[in-house]
DNA sequence: GAATTCTCTGCAATCGATTGCATTACATTC
DNA sequence: GAATGTAATGCAATCGATTGCAGAGAATTC
């Protein structure tokens, strides 16, 4: 079954009729003990409730069963052990190869998983250990984060605030990164008490709020980490009376498809995800087969794109002169 | 290694320490040709970029973890030959049991799945195929949306409009069927053309929107067959001037976590997704080890609960009389 | 016609854990 | 001490597809 090119034209006719007759399935377990092949890719998330990577998954999936693979997926897989947690799928010949979605997992552990004797294809994608010997597929989180930033700044704004991702994740300090090269080439002071610690979830975007009612002097504009921080964000500041974008502009990070529902429209910088995943799947696939091209770690990086809508207006705002669409 | 209990407490210290000295691990493929069990369940969705679906597949990836099971994932498996795509999984070995989170597929093709010679294991989750005779684990759709509609007769709205999920999904027979129960029973007509068809994304609240706009007599209170549809519909009537809860009040469906978040905060009916997702699991792999409670299909039905936000007010509006919070 | 390729087929060994049976060791009872 | 029973262990067969090699048969060359 697994190469068909070697019998006769004839052979082949007669075992695609027998099959068919008999109804024969390969059976995949007898496959993988023989060729220590397991067609299948482990996809490790940090939690897929958040549809910023479920979408990536719905990419990864897509790719793989085009290319034959099934997915495994593990969530929310924290913890001291995940490396060793890792480590049994591939040991045990479950999985071919890692995905890895989460870039806060212990380096060593990945590294005793990518090494012999184990040698498990692994590319990240999404967030990335920085120096990791891995390939890597990634958007240009910190250009991205320059150019939102320098949207709010061609805006006219001054006084901009930030919320941060989670504490420790690569993304946070890749954006905030970003968020101050901007601020710094405009000649901008970034005030510590504008930057709200907070995480990816709606919840640290309403914390931020909180705070940013308690300034005496407020940001006029504000970039978040992602879209979910921007939506509590929004939420908390409007249950307060402060309008978006009448008194604050705020700016996303991600597009996520509620992002262009909500009110009012954010303005965000979409991230390609549906590339990100289909790629990162590919080159997981191509490293498992060995291609040539995948022996030295390729990175790639993805462009973010600026999406303006409604959450982002002229600071200061013009007065209601000859009405300018 | 499957039974240690066969031997002695000093041969398995033995063993416990050759396996730690050796660094050994089980080979999965070699067991699961012997045992005929690959310990794995394939999860089947029809979305997993929607939230609702990402939730659960996240309970399920838990209790299927906690008990020894990967998570195989199957998404938008779609069109004629998605039974024989799922069938490979299953006379390949690859999988032990199914989880269905899609009514609609072909029950033809699924019967023949759970019937011999594959007699593979399957729950239905979510959606359910009515009359097929597999273990469910649903919630109580048709009464919750019942209950909906029943909050805004409460609330006065006597002219109510609907916005349907997709055609010809379970779901979505019966939310609108306990939307014309409660209509019904309250002696409150239900005018075709307050019934929008629609799906379960945003642009198809969106679309709702349009035909809204459109109606010479417009309903006060609109119950929606998701959140989604909901999000869409509060999006395009704010752009078209018509402001939520004041001119229309809006009961979604699902309470997403961004529910709470946009505005107005939306009222629901809350979906017990966690539970749901466990479940369902737990009912598959019960199944899969064969326990006898598990011989005859169970529906497990789980109940929603109205959450009351703002985007649902009395009617007529209270005139600005004594303010009254 | 003999020698040499070449293609294709048949066959036994293999992957690694499990399984059931046969055997041994040990304890218990009379 | 013999007989019986129980617990533990050793061993060979097994799951089903793949793999490499030996050999048969056909085609080509001299």
């Amino acid at each position: 079954m697994s190469r068909p090119e070697r019998v006769s034209e004839s052979t082949r006719a007669r075992i695609a009729e027998a099959v068919r007759a008999t109804g024969y399935t390969l059976n995949q377990a007898a496959r993988s003990l023989r060729q220590r092949t397991a067609r299948t890719i482990l996809v490790a998330l940090p939690d897929i409730r958040n549809p910023f990577f479920s979408t990536i998954l719905d990419a990864i999936e897509r790719e793989a069963a085009r290319r034959g693979y099934g997915v495994l997926v593990v969530n929310r897989f924290a913890g001291d052990d995940c490396g060793r947690k890792l480590h049994e799928y591939f040991l045990s010949n479950r999985a071919d190869g890692l995905l890895l979605l989460d870039g806060s997992l212990d380096l060593a552990q990945l590294l005793v998983l990518a090494g012999a004797p184990a040698n498990v294809p692994l590319v990240m994608a999404c967030e990335a250990i920085p120096q990791a010997p891995f390939h890597t597929v990634l958007t240009d989180n910190a250009y991205a984060a320059e150019l939102a930033t320098r949207h709010l700044i061609g805006l006219g704004h001054r006084r901009i605030g930030h919320v941060q991702g989670p504490a420790g994740n690569v993304l946070t300090v890749e954006r905030e990164g970003g968020f101050r090269t901007a601020m710094a080439a405009a000649g901008l002071p970034v005030r510590p008490e504008w930057v709200f610690p907070g995480g990816f979830a709606m919840e640290h975007g309403l914390a931020a709020a909180d705070r940013f009612m308690a300034l005496a002097e407020r940001p006029s504009a504000v970039f978040c980490a992602n879209d979910e921080t921007a939506i509590g964000l929004l939420s908390g500041l409007r249950t307060r009376g402060v309008e978006c974008p009448r008194d604050v502009s705020v700016v996303g990070f991600d597009d996520l498809a509620v992002a262009a529902h909500i009110w009012p429209p954010l303005t965000t910088m979409r991230q390609p995800r549906e590339a990100l995943g289909r790629l990162a799947a590919e080159a997981l696939i191509d490293l498992i087969k060995g291609k040539p091209r995948s022996r030295v770690p390729q990175h790639t990086v993805l462009s973010s794109e600026l999406i303006v809508r409604s959450s982002t207006a002229a600071y200061p705002p013009c007065p209601p002169a000859p009405a300018q669409q």
